[in-house]
DNA sequence: GCCCAGGTGAAGC
DNA sequence: GCTTCACATGGG
């Protein structure tokens, strides 16, 4: 309540950060032994585990800690999710392999604006393309002493004023054009993405496909990990690999179908049901 | 060198 | 409608 402390502990459980942080949903977070570091909004943060809790620590005192209790979704009670997946051998499989994992809830232009910049190319290679996209055209963050510096993710309005050449300088190839002409659209408020959170799950997602460079799969992405549609199911090429392997072995199963199956299979929770197999399919071993 | 990476949009049947 | 292809760049 004060707003003058810059450390605050969360009580914790069924929650585990590497997994959450490194499974594809967020880009920016860095770990630094014991912590893990990462912007959300304006705020610089840096979260580790201590026995049962989470240790928040800013650089500057917040007002309040609302917005980190939001972005962790520190309040989801995972066993309720995990228990209405279905019981199949696959869910269970995957359930065990990624104990923890979490579905975070973001910044709707920091995650539409990552998954333009994601198409064919490797989390890791996503990553370095919006590092350098923050530290070219974010605004600089307080950090803690000692700590590199970090940057906010550019607003809208700073991506409109750039050009493409901007853009592909920061090496992200054909998307720089896609990028530009959305934050264009946003920045001059042809584009309202405030208006999605109150919109059914497909009138949502037919708003975020007038965007230059996104299609079901990013629209999908945006609304599960920024709006918390739960029945959003990105279908890219892991999960289609996990689904025609697991559920249909075999056998030539179409998009469109695996589309269907995944709305009437995984239950109210299939959104995280689809980051668990996404994760598990990219984390296993051997098999 | 080759293939693939959390795809999309446009052009071709 | 569905299928094919180009699109930058970098890792394995």
């Amino acid at each position: 309540m004060t707003g003058v402390e810059t450390t605050r502990t969360f009580a914790l459980r069924d929650y585990d950060l590497e997994a959450t942080f490194t499974c594809g949903q967020a880009f920016r977070w860095q770990w630094h032994d014991p912590y893990w570091v990462g912007v959300t909004g304006a705020h610089w943060v840096r979260v580790r585990r201590e026995p049962g809790v989470l240790v928040a620590e800013t650089a500057e005192p917040p007002a309040d800690w609302e917005w980190l209790v939001h972005y962790l979704q520190l309040e989801v009670d995972l066993s309720e999710v995990v228990r209405a997946f279905p019981d199949d051998k696959p869910m269970r499989a995957a359930v065990t392999a990624c104990r923890g994992l979490r579905l975070l809830r973001q910044d709707p232009w920091e995650c539409l604006a990552s998954f333009i910049l994601s198409s064919t190319k490797q989390i890791v290679q996503i990553r370095q393309i919006i590092a350098r996209l923050c530290e070219r055209y974010g605004e600089p963050l307080a950090v803690a002493p000692g700590w590199p510096p970090m940057s906010t993710f550019p607003s809208p309005a700073r991506l409109a004023r750039v050009t493409e050449t901007d853009l592909r300088s920061c090496r992200m190839g054909f998307r720089a054009p896609y990028l530009l002409a959305t934050a264009r659209m946003i920045a001059s408020g042809q584009f309202d993405l405030d208006r999605l959170q109150a919109l059914p799950l497909e009138a949502a997602r037919a708003e975020l496909m007038t965007l230059p460079g996104v299609g079901r799969k990013v629209a999908d992405c945006v609304l599960l990990f920024a709006y918390g549609f739960q029945l959003a199911f990105p279908l890219d090429v892991w999960v289609m690999k996990a689904l025609r392997q697991l559920y249909f072995p075999r056998r030539r199963v179409s998009p469109q179908r695996l589309h269907r199956f995944a709305a009437t299979h995984f239950g109210p929770f299939a959104g995280y049901a689809q980051q668990y197999l996404f994760h598990y399919m990219r984390t296993r071993h051997g098999t």
